[in-house]
DNA sequence: GTTGTTGCAAATACTTTGCAACTAT
DNA sequence: ATAGTTGCAAAGTATTTGCAACAAC
């Protein structure tokens, strides 16, 4: 899938006009491959040829994550990190409580495992939050 | 584990003073077994004999979160929620995202799996995240 | 030209903090 | 008496929103 295209069909389907702003956003999301905040990315930006506003940057993520194309996640401070959810490309996070590093994991049995433990309540998974706080083993 | 005596020995640990406003916030806590924000804790405590601010109860909440008897979690929108942390109860929540009704689930093969996968990348879980959102099966 | 979008700053929502009055020891 | 605690209201932090100027169609 190429991602210019993805961009535009989501806003073509949600009804919204392409702009220089959202394509940035999206760009400046995808191009780090780290975990970042509305304000780092915000930053990121600026000083760029081509100017946003928070509000905007904010404005433009949330379109992004109703439509699966960011991934929002929260690592308990009050602010929300953000990375580009590119195709087959789902897994889990481990933070290190030492370092702050985050690893990105998938394990299929757990993903199993989950649906499974839902099964039993009568319920199916639609999406979940896994975070492992970890400590290097010395 | 008698609750009153865990309270005062973490005061005493932590060189806190023992007030009826500390038991008291711990008290509405450990009485309903929902997980509450600290608005509903602090509304709760209005109208009760004992008065506190919002101020207190987010002062108190933060020291017994440290002392793990409240545990804090976060279910993706502004704020926190919070709910006691009795002996041997350790759970993971399932929310559905129909009714927001919160069901507490735990599984050992789940809890072994994370910490072989934190094992595999060269870490021990210290604690973890784990919410399952959820629809009923028709 | 019309209608959606942007940027700004103000508003909001939750939580934290400074400080003077108060209370446990 | 002393040092910690409380309540209040102000400050802080992340995010949202109203609105006038602006840009895409």
């Amino acid at each position: 899938m190429n991602n210019k295209e993805s961009l535009t069909e989501v806003l073509k389907k949600e009804g919204l006009r392409y702009t220089l702003q959202r394509q940035s956003v999206w760009d400046e999301i995808k191009r780090s491959k780290k975990h970042r905040d509305a304000e780092e990315i915000y930053q990121a930006l600026r000083g760029k040829n081509i100017g946003v506003s928070r509000a905007t940057v904010y404005r433009t993520i949330d379109v992004l994550t109703k439509n699966k194309m960011v991934q929002k996640m929260d690592v308990g401070d009050g602010k929300s990190l953000y990375e580009a959810q590119l195709d087959n490309d789902h897994h889990d996070h481990m933070i290190c409580v030492d370092s702050g590093k985050i690893i990105e994991f998938f394990d299929e049995e757990l993903e199993l495992l989950q649906d499974k433990i839902a099964k039993k309540y009568g319920y199916k998974v639609v999406r979940h939050v896994h975070q492992l706080f970890v400590k290097r083993i010395i």
